[in-house]
Formats: structure tokens, C-alpha cells, sequence
RNA sequence: GGAGGGGUGGCCGAGUGGUCCAAGGCGCCGGUCUCGAAAACCGGUAGAGUCUUUCAGGCUCUCGUGGGUUCGAAUCCCACCCCCUCCGCCA
């Protein structure tokens, strides 16, 4: 959520950069429901005032034995309360109008960040070694995976549906020696404090992180209960200091959590229907970060390479893109993604997301600190992202590390997770 | 699922219709004392919105949330949410 006040004094500035993400925001249309809304609050708050004096002085009158007098402006206040509560209705319609609305603005790009239309315009940082030539023809992750006897992905959905994976014997092995990993690595050697949250969340957290109300379509509802399955690890960890005031020492907060991860995947039919590049249900290690807005943009490079790092030590050639105004997702101020080589797509494929969100969630989820040097809380900045998503990495290796014989050797640094195994066959 | 208890400021906790502009304590900040520190003592310490904007102040709201009663609600009434204890069921 955007400030009201910065978007009423830097209205050009927020129209600009609203509308290089691509996003049509009627903010002439906030103008005037933010004039309203001032208006009608001075106008109840007036009135109110007016109560406030006048219920003091009834009690000055009624200790006094002033009954008569007392009783005339008991009847006066009768009316202002009524006038307060005819004005009140109002007020509460246009304040939730004009939270409903600010609810609907994306977050603003950081000026570091290129104009551009979509991920076409994204702008590649680096890379990091050079995808495997082959001396045969690399096959994908669904036939090793099937030959292999570790993917059924038949059965899966004959269980669920399109879109679910049973994972079987060292299959199932390598996704969970990959959670391991993973979260090893960031609790060990990068200083994160491993969290394992709910998987569902109710409709509060989810504002919190921008998730709602505008992505409702693409979550997984719990009828009865009014929660939802959580799209990300990124919904519960943020939400963990909703509505708290931190002291600034504990900045930077850094948490590092494995949690499956639901998504209805709306919109994407025909998308990526093969495989288990992507699924309703996915596991992801997230990261999620608390820092100081002066600290924030230098966490975001640390978070980025957290999540790469990943990548190096399983060998596997990815590059890291700074994502254009147009392909950022509603909540990010800045976005990297790495991606990851998939050689039967013959291209990278996002594997990671790393966001600097600002003070957009926070403002949304409450989230504020207290200055070292005292005065007012203010809002923190959130980031977060994939460290990294396990369901692409068991595909990125499985192709990127098979053999002629169909057999697929396992990453150095996994061997000690997958229990000595070197390799599947 | 049943019964009972409870949600008050950064934290603990008092408060059963007007002087609550929320006692007291802890913590924090400043001062006195001291070579310095501790202790003691004194003083100050919530957030949000809005207006005027001398950036200082005025006003309004906030005691779990939303309604209601009343001139006036932390306090009375209704609904909901959450936490705790016990019982039942169960991994």
C-alpha cells in the first residue's frame, strides 16, 4: 500500500511510474474520494468535539443540582448524536472506499529499476558458467523420471488431478535432500533463522503481503474456515510481525523457511502443461528479510546471492535478470530473478524471485520499528525470495546431470543428503 | 465439541457510567549526586488520522473487533474473533 499523503503531494510521479508497470490506475478518481474523505472527517469531527464539550458540562451540571440546565442540553446533544451517527455512516463508507482502493495500487518500481513492457525487456546481470554440451540427445525430466522409476506422474493424478507429482524412492529422496540443503546452507553459513509456519493463512496476512484482495482467483480456499493455503512461505514469515513495532538492533531479521507452496495456476492454461515445471502444489525454501529502508537495496543484493549460491554449489548455469517495470508482481519495488538452464527447453527458467518490497507490505501488514535515536515507529522495509524453488531444481538436475545410460549423476554436495547415493540409475 | 476464565500503552498490571486527559510498576530517555559507575532521588516517556502549519500546537479516534444503550462507555447490553484452564475426541 502506497502512502495517501505521498501519493497526494507527487500525484505526476506516482501516475508516471504506476503506468510503466503497465497498470491503469484511475488516480484522479483518488483525488477526489481523498478530498471527500478529509472533508467528511472534519465535518464529523467537528460535531464530535461539540458532544465532547457538551457531555463535560452536563456532568459539571448535574453535580452542581443544575437539573433544569442540564436537562436543555442533554436534548441539544441528543440531536448532534444523532447528526454524529447519520455522519459517522458516511464516513465509514468513504474510508473504506478509499482504503479498497489504495488496497488496488501496485507498489512503485525503484527509479534503479529499466522501463520496459514484459520479460522481454528484463535486463540480464550475469551468468554464471555455460550450459553442458551434450554428446547425445539429452532427454526431458518427465522421460529420466519415468525411466528412472522416480516420477509417476499418472498415478499423481490419478490421486489429484493435472498438475500433482508423486515423487517415488530416490526421487522423492532427492526433493527432500534438496529441502535440506538448502536450509542448511542459509541457517549455517548466510545467518538465516529457520521458521517452520502454518501452511494456511487467514485473509489479514494475505492483505498484508499484497496477495489480496486483488490475486484471490489463483489461491486455494478453505471454505469453512476462511483461510487459504499459502501460495508462498513469503505470506506466513512476513506476517510474523504483523502489526508489531520492532527496536531498530534487531535489524536486519532474517528468516529462512521450507513450506509446500498452492497455487491454482488461473490463467495459465496450456502453460507449461508438461512436467513438473509447474504444479498446484510445489515445495519452495523462501527467505524473507527485515531491514531498515537505509539498509534494504544492500539486502537485496545479499538475499539475491544467498539464493544463487544455491545454484553454484549444485554446478548448475543460471543468470540472474533485473525484472523491467512491466514484469515486476504487484508488491515488489525491485525484483531479481535467477534462472536456471533447462536443456530440454533449450533456455532458463525462473527458479528464484528476489523482491525488495519496501515499506509497500509493511505499510499494508503494520509492520514498523523504532529508530535508534528515538522518535517516531516507522514502517520497515520487507524483502524476500525463493532460496530456491525444489521442484525446479530436482528438474534442472535430472537433465542437467544425465547420462547417455539415462542415469543421472547427483550434485557433490548432495551426496552426504541423499545418504552416500551418487548416482540414480 | 462441552464448561469456565480472560484480552487495557514497548512489557506487566489496576480500573464496574462523568475528575480516565488510564493508577502503580518494569523498561527506556534526560537530570541531580559521583573521579566514573551502580544505587537513590527528580522529571519525561503510546499510536493513528485530520486541521492550522510559527514542524509547535488544536481537534478526533484507539482499552480484542463490530454494533447497541446513553448527553456521556475501558466500564452496561448483543454478536464475532483470539488466548488460557479443565473435560471429551484424536495424530
Amino acid at each position: 500500500m502506497l502512502d495517501a499523503k505521498f501519493i497526494r503531494e507527487n500525484l505526476d510521479y506516482v501516475k508516471k511510474k504506476i503506468e510503466e508497470r503497465g497498470t491503469r490506475i484511475d488516480l484522479d478518481k483518488f483525488l477526489i474520494l481523498d478530498e471527500e474523505r478529509r472533508r467528511i472527517i472534519q465535518e464529523v469531527e467537528e460535531l464530535e468535539h461539540k458532544r465532547n464539550r457538551g457531555s463535560k458540562k452536563v456532568g459539571e451540571l448535574k453535580r452542581q443540582r443544575k437539573d433544569d440546565e442540564s436537562e436543555w442540553l442533554q436534548m441539544e446533544l441528543k440531536g448532534i448524536s444523532e447528526k454524529i451517527k447519520e455522519f459517522g455512516e458516511k464516513r465509514n463508507q468513504v474510508e473504506e472506499d478509499f482504503k479498497d482502493f489504495l488496497l488496488n495500487v501496485p507498489n512503485i518500481p525503484n527509479d534503479s529499476v529499466p522501463y520496459g513492457k514484459d520479460s522481454s525487456d528484463n535486463l540480464e546481470i550475469r551468468r554464471w558458467s555455460r550450459p553442458r554440451e551434450f554428446d547425445f540427445n539429452p532427454i526431458d525430466h518427465v522421460e529420466i523420471g519415468k525411466k528412472l522409476d522416480i516420477l509417476d506422474l499418472e498415478r499423481a493424478s490419478k490421486i489429484a488431478g493435472a498438475r500433482f507429482a508423486l515423487y517415488k524412492g530416490l526421487g522423492a529422496r532427492l526433493e527432500r535432500a534438496l529441502i535440506n540443503f538448502m536450509l542448511d546452507l542459509h541457517i549455517n553459513e548466510h545467518g538465516y533463522t529457520e521458521v517452520l509456519p502454518p501452511f494456511m493463512a487467514n485473509r489479514d496476512s494475505f492483505i498484508g503481503t499484497g496477495n489480496l484482495p486483488k490475486f484471490e482467483e489463483e489461491l486455494f480456499k478453505i471454505e469453512e474456515t476462511e483461510l487459504f493455503l499459502v501460495p508462498t512461505a513469503e505470506v506466513p514469515v512476513t506476517n510474523i510481525h504483523r502489526d508489531e513495532i520492532l527496536s531498530e538492533e534487531e535489524l536486519t531479521k532474517k528468516y529462512v523457511a521450507y513450506t509446500p507452496c498452492f497455487r491454482k495456476e488461473a490463467g495459465s492454461y496450456g502453460k507449461d502443461v508438461r512436467g513438473i515445471i509447474r504444479q498446484h502444489q510445489f515445495n519452495k525454501v523462501e527467505l524473507v528479510k527485515f531491514a531498515t529502508p537505509e539498509s534494504s537495496y544492500d539486502e537485496l543484493e545479499s538475499l539475491t546471492k544467498d539464493a544463487a549460491i544455491v545454484l553454484e554449489l549444485l554446478e548448475l548455469p543460471h543468470r540472474i535478470a533485473l525484472l523491467c517495470t512491466g514484469d515486476m508482481g504487484f508488491s515488489s519495488a525491485k525484483t531479481y530473478d535467477i534462472e536456471v538452464w533447462i536443456p530440454s527447453e533449450n533456455t532458463y527458467r525462473e527458479i528464484s524471485s528476489c523482491s525488495n518490497c519496501e515499506d509497500f507490505q509493511a505499510r499494508r501488514a503494520g509492520i514498523r520499528y523504532r529508530p535508534k535515536e528515538g522518535g517516531k515507529p516507522r514502517f520497515l522495509h520487507t524483502l524476500n525470495g525463493s532460496g530456491l524453488a525444489v521442484g525446479r531444481a530436482v528438474v534442472a538436475i535430472l537433465e542437467n546431470y544425465q547420462e547417455s545410460d539415462v542415469s543421472v549423476k547427483i550434485p557433490k554436495v548432495l551426496v552426504p543428503y541423499m545418504g552416500g547415493v551418487e548416482r540414480i540409475s
